[in-house]
DNA sequence: TAAGCTCTTTGACATGCGTCAATAATGTAT
DNA sequence: ATACATTATTGACGCATGTCAAAGAGCTTA
């Protein structure tokens, strides 16, 4: 068992190990034992941690249940809170005054809510599905911050993964076509999925045609007709519940990224 | 004097005052007090340093100077250095296997580059004017940010801030027009320039309309047009050596959110 | 089982932007 | 100043994706 105050850290993202063996399905709670035996610690900032400072961070925590399409936050809201994805999907997105929505990412278990400008929330979040979500005051974990320095470095790491992130994602939205798009996401989600412990030729999509229209840059029309394109060429088929099966990675990889 | 010990720092972006009067001209050395006086100081995540942290920084600093269409980084490689910008300007982009490219940014005096993912950088960057860079050692950075608490802080505001940044092109690149995304880049250019001391009504454009198209996620094409109708609208001012004069902020505003 | 949602798929058509090509403007070197 | 190279602008045209509309599929409720 890792302990988390071996963690290195390093300007990187990356940087701590992930060699948890078995995850329980147990969701966070109040309880003062209730960060040891969450499920998602490995993958999420709580990684930064050990035992001792885990108990601390339990105090500071409360989990929050939300149902499908339920609001967690609003752009321009007071950021007093961040959060942690322990079970769900959930999406951030912005708004153009007529409407218009870009969904900057999809988040799923262990991934981490809030980061912020000026003390306000520069983006909206919901919930796709119901979703599980340990919420930590602000002001009081940055209070930890200096106690637990790892936690910074943690932190760090994590907004330079979401950065890297966000630089492929315009890299999609610039200069991609539709199937490249689509592709793409696919892929990503697959790794993702992997890297949760589940199998990476199979994947879920809770979220609608259309909110996958509005994280790619297109409409729901397109992204049914290029689901049906790659669907009839064999790259995927749909399965039931919102699945899809990825029969050859190598063959999605390819259609990312040339026409 | 502000003194950098006194930083308070947030989770948020924009956590340092910025409160300098005069700028000086000159550029970053090797010498001893080249930090305490760097014209960016203010700027950079130096800000975060008092003076005998500065003096302890110098020593790891190098500055290096590249011409127009210089490499500074290439995507892939080992990312050895981080570098913040003190004058002239960058541009970091990613590339397609068939050559398509995505600029993901444009970096001004006081920016920094280097944040990477598992030990390689994530984009490259070349030079669009003559620049002058003050260059790090990522690993003697990383020693240092034990000593200096509020060098990491400092690190995550930054990134905090590039990631809000990050989130509004995603805005741009998926859901705005060619016009909404031309009136938004130059609002941008506009804002930056009146941070560094500038006026936001005069603004710089040194890169090429190819550089902006590929920052826009357009063609060379589509931009000149795009420029040439917001000339012939009154929108804005061709002038000499690539500057273009904004006579309304608010004009400008307006059409880079609606159609 | 049927009715009534919502979401997805498919079709027909429109259009904003891309492509290709020519000319004009700008910068650089001789 | 003149010639040359590079970049910007403009025009003509095509196409990928958007728009509008209808049909089909999947859920929920009674």
């Amino acid at each position: 068992m890792q302990s988390g105050s071996s963690t290195t850290g390093t300007l990187s993202g990356n940087g701590a190990a992930h060699s948890f063996a078995t995850l329980e399905l147990c969701a966070n709670t109040c309880l003062p034992e209730a960060c040891l035996n969450c499920s998602v610690r490995h993958l999420a900032i709580c990684a930064a941690l050990n035992e001792e400072e885990l108990q601390e961070l339990s105090s500071i925590v409360k989990t929050v249940s939300l149902g499908a399409h339920d609001t967690v936050l609003s752009e321009g809201d007071p950021a007093d809170y961040l959060y942690n994805v322990t079970a769900g999907v959930l999406q951030l997105y912005k708004l153009l005054p007529d409407g218009r929505r870009q969904i900057t990412g999809f988040l799923f278990a262990g991934d981490f809510v809030g980061i912020a400008l000026n003390d306000a929330y520069a983006y909206s979040a919901e919930a796709v599905t119901p979703v599980k979500l340990c919420r930590f005051s602000r002001s009081k974990l940055e209070g930890m911050l200096d106690k637990f320095p790892y936690l910074e470095r943690r932190l760090l790491n994590v907004a330079s993964n979401e950065l890297v992130q966000a630089q492929d994602q315009m890299l999609l939205l610039g200069r991609k076509n539709a199937k490249e798009k689509l592709c793409s996401f696919l892929l990503d989600l697959s790794s993702r999925s992997e890297r949760r412990g589940s199998d990476p030729q199979l994947i879920s999509l809770p979220m609608s045609r259309s909110d996958i229209g509005d994280y790619l840059g297109l409409t729901t029309e397109t992204v049914s007709r290029n689901f049906t394109q790659l669907k009839t060429k064999g790259a995927i088929q749909l399965r039931e519940n919102g699945h899809v099966y990825l029969p050859d990675l190598d063959v999605l990889h390819d259609l990312s990224e040339e026409a």
